[in-house]
DNA sequence: CTCCAATGGAGAATTTATTCTCGATATATG
DNA sequence: CATATATCGAGAATAAATTCTCCATTGGAG
């Protein structure tokens, strides 16, 4: 499909037209790029959680250099960072830090928080049920759990639903996201349920490798991940390396 | 300190002698590689996560293919990553599972999990302890707290110190690792006191970005990375790509 | 025993991500 | 007003990670 990858050499005329078109206002100059690093969306929330403090220190523009900085990163990474959004900065000055906050959030879907369910209301469950995600671009909006004293409680305001209700709630309210947090040899089947919902993507806090057709997006939340590059790291009494994302 | 990193072209000759005086027993034909890529390393533990599945299924020894057929990932990337522990496969049959267990836990160091303390007993916090990480290589020795009506109170079996203590703790005990579950704002002056104590790494589940020593390793536990990646598809209607690492 | 198909290993090629270099620009300062 | 400097932006260079290609080895089928 896509294959103008190979350079940005592909400059016919009515590129500019198109894309103005599809670009939203005021922040975007030129046309946000059609594929994007992973690992710069993933530094996009750290961007954006300490453009928020800056904010509330009244700052009202910030330098890549001061941000690269705090984040103990190269600045030439931030700046391409922050292009991917399409926010420009002025030289001397740094960027709008209102401005970048809006483009980032709006780059990561932030501005309207999508719809999730939570299944597994056990340790982690209620964890991330009681934590407030809007600012990060969910909504937990039912809870779900097989066990049969469970069902009915109410934790943080949600009432836990049986696992029966699923599917249909999913597809009924047309949820797109489902976050999966029960233990893991049920992984497979809970997802499976939340698949035929019509969920279009999984937080999947299990340790469980999922198979799911490839149109739904999984995200691993994994914590044995990181921990393994510590545990790695500490046994065998490695150099920490400058933080990375990737 | 280490600036051995721009190639691997340091061949002096105690280096062979060096590595096989390091490298245990029979699975390590070969040197193990002095650096590692650290999507790599993040790999490891799902490949662990399933060889323990083929265990319990009687399996003894296991193809790359299939490994790879059920992570969905590239073969040879599973071959790559695999080569990593030292265990060699063998050519129509695959590699020993039991093998290939053991290589991973060692190269991870998760045979002789390190010790760590919990800062910040609250809903994520709770989670953490009622979780058992002694099979991912760490074992939560401690909990601490400032709020004064958490101390003293027991959470899965452990005690609740008061934030006063943490240093003197993690010095008197040697603890070489920190996980940081308190508020954002609290994360870098718990994490000072961490590093007073002698903390060599932090698992960081705040949203903070920490200034410390370049010699601490850091790894962020962070959940708005991967919100980034699911919301920022959802929103834009993306095509999910094959799940990666990174 | 011979051949075939599945597999791992090694290294090359490619793709992706990061970092470097340089020129342009806006602000502050004298 | 002229100059110095911090900064951004774009593209080149480098580094890292992934994927491809080919070959050797093994166990099983005929
Ligand atoms: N607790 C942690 O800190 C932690 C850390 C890392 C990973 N995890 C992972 O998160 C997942 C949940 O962990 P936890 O500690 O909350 O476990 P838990 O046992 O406390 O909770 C699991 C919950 O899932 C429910 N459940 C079980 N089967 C179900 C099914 N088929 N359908 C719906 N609900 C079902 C149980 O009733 C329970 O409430 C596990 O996969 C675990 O490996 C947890
Ligand atoms: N709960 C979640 O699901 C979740 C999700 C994502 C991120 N997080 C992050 O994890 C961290 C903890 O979240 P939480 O929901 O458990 O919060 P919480 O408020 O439930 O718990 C925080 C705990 O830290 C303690 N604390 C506060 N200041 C302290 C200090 N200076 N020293 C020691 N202890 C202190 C509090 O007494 C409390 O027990 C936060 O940074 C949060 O952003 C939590």
């Amino acid at each position: 499909m896509n294959t103008n990858r190979k350079k940005n050499l592909d400059s016919n005329d009515a590129k500019e037209i198109a894309v103005t078109a599809v670009t939203q206002d005021a922040y975007s100059a030129k046309p946000a790029p059609r594929v994007v690093p992973t690992p710069s969306v993933r530094r996009l929330p750290l961007y954006l959680r300490l453009l928020r403090d800056y904010v509330a220190q009244g700052r009202e523009t910030i330098s890549c250099t001061r941000l690269a900085a705090d984040l103990r990163f190269d600045p030439t990474q931030v700046r391409k960072d922050l292009a991917l959004t399409g926010v420009v900065g002025r030289p001397k000055v740094g960027y709008p830090v209102a401005e970048l906050i809006a483009a980032i959030e709006d780059f990561l879907g932030w501005r309207n928080p999508v719809n999730a369910v939570l299944v597994g209301v056990g340790s982690l469950g209620t964890a991330l049920l009681g934590y407030n995600f809007s600012l990060h671009g969910v909504n937990i909006v039912g809870a779900f759990d097989a066990a049969p004293e469970k069902v009915g409680q109410v934790v943080h305001g949600r009432e836990i639903m049986p696992i029966g209700y699923l599917t249909h709630f999913i597809q009924h309210r047309h949820i797109p996201m489902g976050i999966l947090a029960v233990p893991a040899q049920a992984a497979q089947s809970v997802a499976e349920m939340m698949v035929a919902g019509g969920v279009r993507a999984i937080w999947n806090f299990t340790s469980a490798a999922l198979q799911l057709p490839l149109d739904v997006l999984v995200e691993r939340a994994d914590f044995s991940a990181s921990l393994a590059v510590l545990t790695r790291a500490l046994a065998h009494g490695l150099a920490p390396t400058p933080p990375k994302i990737p």
